[in-house]
DNA sequence: TGCTTGACAGAAG
DNA sequence: CCTTCTGCCAAGC
């Protein structure tokens, strides 16, 4: 089992950064992945924070489907209404509570 | 340097 | 269900 340091090396944030992007590109349509889960996926499983911090910050990261990353929860970003409608133009589905129906939409990477 | 802020997560009330 | 708190870390000030 790895340990994992607390900070990052700048050399690690760029990669951090790069693994980020590459997985929120491979999203299908009409599925969402949570911040969590990239984080972890990325080496990083404390960093979920910085995953939205990265898809907010990054110059570029508008290009790619940005909307369908949730948080665990399935809850949208907050004071970003507009990703709801596109996922529900992908297909989404919401439930009553306005989160996302996780259990049908989570999609994990190989 | 020290305190505050988040596109988070989890637990508590 | 919702709010608030704590743990988490990089950034901003």
């Amino acid at each position: 089992m790895r340990e994992y340091p607390s900070t990052m090396t700048p050399e690690e944030a760029r990669a951090f950064r790069d693994d980020v992007l590459n997985i929120v590109g491979q999203i299908p349509r009409g599925r969402v992945t949570t911040y969590g889960l990239i984080a972890t996926l990325a080496g990083w499983p404390s960093h979920a924070r910085m995953v939205g911090r990265t898809l907010r910050y990054t110059p570029g990261a508008e290009l790619l489907p940005c909307h369908r990353v949730v948080n665990k929860e399935g809850r949208t970003a907050p004071g970003w209404n507009w990703q709801r409608t596109l996922l529900e133009e992908e297909g989404v589905r919401f439930k009553e509570n306005g989160h996302v129906d996780m259990s049908s939409h989570l999609w994990e990477p190989d």
